[in-house]
DNA sequence: GCTTGTTTTAAATGATTGATTAAATTTTCT
DNA sequence: AGAAAATTTAATCAATCATTTAAAACAAGC
């Protein structure tokens, strides 16, 4: 009759497992079988929890789209922070995030690439004219800012895409990779600022 | 009797369809029936010709990993060339193969990451030890030369990654993105440059 | 403890998909 | 032309998968 409380509610269930096996498999790759199992949960609950399939990759996907762009929306478009504080907490934060969550750039890159319709105009919107752009403009009025944000973004994200390779080549052990990568932290925003020097 | 010669033989005409439904949606979005219509082609011919989806499908990897990784490797493994030279190198006839081939990365990213044991010692032996990592030792034995190469291909490699999300915020146009690429042809070595002389 | 509504389970159903088969057609060689 | 081989087609199979159903188990209020 009633909500009972349980130590985690069925439908949260689901959604943790649904989060995990989606952005390591993607949508496609995954069997909502996979999630029941996960789950630890007969496979019938997730539909009758969400409709379907489709339905809780959807909410899964908004939440994992949010993760990706939200906070570094966030730390670029903030009016009370120098462009070099911006970089220094963009590598530090967002390679934190990203090392707790290494599956999560190439779902969304994927995902977005099979249906750019999935990215929300709720996102998109705020990507751009963030502070950090007119910031960057004012530095470099001479040159697209496209650029240098891109080359922040990849610095800080690629390598986190290649991991995958660079185990497989044997170039690294996984915790000599996360200490290369922590690395970075304070590497990229020196490489940063000579590329923005460089006339 | 004997093998006759055609405009283009089924078999190269089913290959050619798979290059393409694979790359664009990766082994488990792609179903034989998508390779088939792509072809114009009757579903069975995939059977008849290629034993399973599994074996067309490591046909069609194989050749893309050597696409994705045989050039950079063969530009980088030069001993007659100097190390500004192969960024030089690197930075144009890599980013033209990619913009020929958007889908490459992305495709080659995932399919490494849900199944690294595709990725062959072949090539993975190659990608180590090559003269630019020697080149890059001597002028900065300091420092960790995958922190170098990493932000070379970062740069080349991830705008491409990130083109879906760029048309989708409407920053770009299809056009514009491409002159954009073209352009960092020339500042890709600019910046690598700047980053190697950054004590 | 009985009723009522909710949650869970096991089983089934129907659609999709990779693979096979057998017959038909085309090509090749003599 | 005619036999043999290769290629193509349509039909079908078998497995997988998302979804549904119906009944069982459970909790809450009276």
């Amino acid at each position: 009759m009633e909500k009972k409380e349980k130590d985690i509610s069925t439908e949260e269930k689901i959604k943790e497992a649904a989060r995990i096996v989606f952005t390591k498999k993607g949508f496609s790759g995954t069997r909502t079988r996979d999630i029941a199992e996960e789950a630890g949960l007969n496979l019938a609950l997730l539909n009758y929890y969400f409709r379907s399939k489709e339905k809780l990759f959807h909410i899964v996907m908004e939440e994992k789209f949010e993760q990706f762009f939200g906070m570094v929306i966030r730390l670029l478009d903030d009016e009370s922070t120098s462009l070099e504080k911006k970089v220094t907490a963009v590598a530090n934060d967002y390679i934190d995030m990203l090392l707790a969550n290494p599956d999560l750039p190439i779902f969304v890159l994927s995902e977005i690439k099979n249906n750019p319709a999935h990215f929300s105009d709720r996102i998109s919107g705020r990507l751009l004219k963030s502070v950090f752009f007119r910031q960057l403009n004012e530095v470099r009025p001479d040159m697209n800012v496209f650029h240098f944000i891109l080359n922040l973004l990849s610095m800080i994200i690629f390598p986190i895409l290649a991991q995958p390779i660079i185990s497989q080549v044997g170039a690294m052990k996984d915790k000599e990779f996360k200490k290369f990568i922590i690395e970075r932290k304070k590497l990229i925003p020196i490489w940063f600022n000579s590329i923005l020097n460089t006339k």
